[in-house]
DNA sequence: TCGAAACGTTAGAAATGCTATCAAATGGAT
DNA sequence: ATCCATTTGATAGCATTTCTAACGTTTCGA
């Protein structure tokens, strides 16, 4: 177009910032560079215009005639680029903090929580996405992962957020007075699970019972499981950190345990993250808590 | 101040541009460069602001949101660059081609020969500035320099503009029936010479010729010298070349001369030249000459 | 006459940018 | 369906640009 032969920019810049200042020396220090650098820049795009930009009086200088209607565009056009770069840094700052979840650990561990870091950060607005869906991390997107994994794939480096025992509890109609003193025994109750995952099986696999007849598996949505197996729909297989309260109260009861098992855990970007994102994380983490037995 | 965290700018260029065709490959070329480089400025821009810009949509791209936000700035703000640079150039462009000569070269060889050169060149205004003083090239002042050198300081490199005899002269009036066949006899005549040179004394040392009482110098300003020999005035030292017309009218009479002594030849500033100087370069030099005898 | 404060200049090191090349994805065309 | 052309993505190594450090020069005031 039209500026296909424009000088080499950054010279535009320090010329610009010599016109600003008047002085090499300053203009220097405010693009974060020596001198020398801001000199030769000058020299550069003297050279390309074929004009002088400034001369020296003394010991300052002064713009030529040219320097100083160049210097005037010049200091529009920087504005504009700054505006726009700011712009963008202040839907950057304002963009909600976006957190994937299981759906679970959303109803029961963060929701209940998420008052009380909206009053310490009231200019930080929070969106949840709780799914069974494994969401990356975008860049301008989700911003942070709550993940899970169990203690059978340790990894030291990571740095726990929630480390709970993870239980199969089942409502007490449920139960009655059998005798579940035995894994193989919760084959016929009925499992509750999340839409496409396998809990059930994998829990019996786990404790070595191999079902000869097909499991009545109910699969349904995360966040409906909680309620269903609070109202005696069946059982489930979750950490002890989402039912201290009903545990304690005898609403559900626990059939089975592993110690401290589960391992909830936050996922970010690399880099450098928004501060919004940071001050959630800190929070986060200030709520992290171990829950057993 | 504002913009000292801007993003480097030539990805903002880059990004710019991609924005602006809506193509990276189109962007390259309108930048010169591979499609690979602005794919790679892209990248670090949006690695600086944190912020995806593009997206690719199967073969071809879209901006984001952000992206375009940014983009419409970037716009703007280059146009004020292109605009800052576009006025200087035009003002190069209609600048005059300032030439520096001799008073002498001036008035006898360069003006009479001017009204041709505008005729060709409408466009180009000429501003001649006829010193003695050797006036220094300048980047945005002089464009051309006029010098004199003769026989004595050779110099094989360089371009003669017009070589000549140089020559005393002098009016009848003032010569009647003198013996000036040898130039010791010219002492006693009164010479009229450049303010700040010494051109009679030279010419009498140059011809063994030591005074043994002072000489009837008179200083003047190049520009009256031309006419005050014509009128009787004095004699002087000069070109050939400026004297053709009286010499041939007899309206001046020629004492000495030496042989294609003197060598018009032109100085300019190394590195390109506006096209306004080049045409009045090319113009002189198919006005070059050489007279003798 | 001295020293401080500017800018000027330069070589060489550091950072950045670019190209060449290959790969992958897409959407027509045969 | 397969091929081909088009476009973007990735990357190693080279080329260019930019910067710094060090020293020089000019000016001005004490």
């Amino acid at each position: 177009m039209d500026w296909l032969k424009l000088p080499p920019l950054n010279s535009l810049r320090a010329f610009s910032a010599v016109a600003e200042t008047g002085n090499y020396t300053l203009a220097a220090r405010q693009l974060s560079v020596t001198h020398a650098a801001v000199s030769q820049q000058v020299k550069i795009l003297e050279a390309h215009l074929q004009v002088s930009l400034v001369v020296r009086s003394g010991r300052s200088i002064q713009l030529t005639d040219e320097g100083a209607s160049l210097a005037g565009d010049l200091e529009i056009g920087f504005a504009a680029l700054g505006r726009g770069v700011e712009r963008l840094n202040q839907l950057q700052a304002e963009r909600p903090v976006q957190i994937t979840m299981s759906p679970a650990f959303a109803a029961e561990w963060l929701m209940p929580k998420v008052k009380d870091f909206q009053q310490k950060h009231p200019g930080i607005t929070l969106m949840l996405s709780p799914t069974a869906d494994v969401v990356e991390l975008k860049q301008g997107g989700v911003d942070i992962a709550v993940r899970y994994r169990d203690k059978r794939r340790p990894d030291s480096s990571i740095k726990p957020l929630l480390v709970s025992d993870m239980i199969v509890i089942g409502h007490p109609s449920l139960i009655g007075d059998q005798d579940l003193s035995n894994p193989a025994a919760l084959v016929d109750l009925p499992w509750l699970q999340e839409l496409g995952t396998n809990e059930a099986a994998e829990w019996l696999t786990l404790h070595g019972v191999v079902p000869d007849r097909p499991l009545k598996v109910h699969q349904m949505p995360g966040n409906l499981i909680m309620d269903a197996v609070r109202r005696g729909d069946g059982i489930t297989f979750t950490a002890r950190a989402f039912f201290r309260n009903d545990l304690k109260s005898g609403r559900v009861i626990e059939l089975f345990s592993e110690q401290e098992f589960g391992l909830y855990y936050i996922e970010t970007l690399s880099g450098p993250l928004r501060p919004a994102v940071r001050s959630c994380l800190h929070w986060l983490y200030s709520n992290a808590e171990r829950v057993s037995i």
